[in-house]
DNA sequence: ATACGCCCCTGGTGGC
DNA sequence: TGCCACCAGGGGCGTA
């Protein structure tokens, strides 16, 4: 599910929640999730201060007082919610981490699939992680630009569906926001990602911020598990141009005769939702 | 090095 | 109503 506007999301509501907060309990309710949660998780954050967030990618990182950093991935289904602490509510199924604040507040971390994990890594090495080591530019950053990304798109022989969903290419990038953006920058998601380069890449970079930006301005997009860390839905699923609008009319050219509106493929197993007419 | 399946797992939905 | 096949925001890993 989450991708980096979504990851962007969750993270600011919890720095928001949790900043110069001292945990004070902390509980593992399995051995883990995508891996086995590493050895002295729960110890290590009882009694820890959180000092503060970044993210990478899809990836959350929170700092703590300790020198280490916990390493977050929500997988496809994982949410974290933060309710008060003794709320007479029972603990939500498949809530596989808790933490507590000594302010009162209880942080889940809620994954029914468990593809989602957590690490615990010296802060000084975040960047090395083998999870983190590989990833390329941060899409919102000013780093990423045509060149760069013409660069890492050059030669490749995969489609540049694919190719942006590759978090070596460019990180943070998921299923609906690669179709946004192709869209966005009427380029065909069969087309090659080696002929990028050049004038397309100068309209996707823009395409790829532009959708990025507006989806973390309207708190994400919820399709099904997704909620930030108030427990509020995302906004940005209701300005989908393309994403799950099989049939639909495309938002750029409605109803010309004979157009069968917005076409859904499968590259890689996964859907493509796309315009046939405007993107080439 | 690059590209492509397979697999991890649960739950919701739509068809029969 | 019930059962079942299929699909879902991800991505690591093994194999060609």
């Amino acid at each position: 599910m989450p991708e980096l506007p979504e990851v962007e999301t969750v993270m600011r509501g919890l720095a928001a929640i949790l900043e110069g907060q001292t945990i004070i309990h902390a509980e593992t309710r399995r051995e883990g999730m995508r891996w086995p949660f590493p050895a002295g998780l729960a110890a290590t954050l009882a009694g820890a201060r959180v000092e503060g967030f970044r993210r990478r990618g899809k990836y959350m990182l929170m700092r703590l007082s300790t020198g280490q950093s916990v390493l977050i991935h929500l997988g496809m289904s994982g949410r974290m919610v933060a309710r008060p602490r003794g709320a007479n509510t029972p603990p939500p199924a498949h809530e596989h981490l808790i933490l507590e604040t000594a302010g009162g507040t209880h942080v889940g971390f809620v994954d029914p699939r468990r593809f989602g994990s957590v690490d615990l890594i010296p802060t000084a090495a975040e960047d090395s992680h083998r999870l983190l080591a590989g990833m390329g530019p941060e899409p919102l950053e000013e780093g990423f630009t045509p060149t760069i990304l013409s660069a890492a798109l050059a030669g490749k022989q995969t489609p540049i569906k694919a190719a942006l969903l590759d978090q070596s290419v460019v990180a943070g990038l998921g299923n609906i926001y690669v179709c946004e953006a192709l869209f966005r920058a009427g380029i065909s998601p069969r087309r090659l990602a080696g002929t990028i380069p050049g004038a397309r890449a100068t309209r996707l970079v823009p395409a790829i911020k532009a959708v990025l930006s507006e989806a973390i301005a309207a708190g994400g997009s919820t399709l099904r598990d997704y909620v930030q860390a108030s427990g509020e839905i995302g906004g940005f699923q209701d300005r989908f141009a393309v994403y799950d609008r099989e049939g639909e009319p495309c938002p750029l050219c409605p109803n010309p005769p004979g157009c069968p509106g917005i076409t859904r493929i499968v590259q890689a197993g996964r859907s493509t939702f796309f315009c046939a007419r405007i993107q080439r």
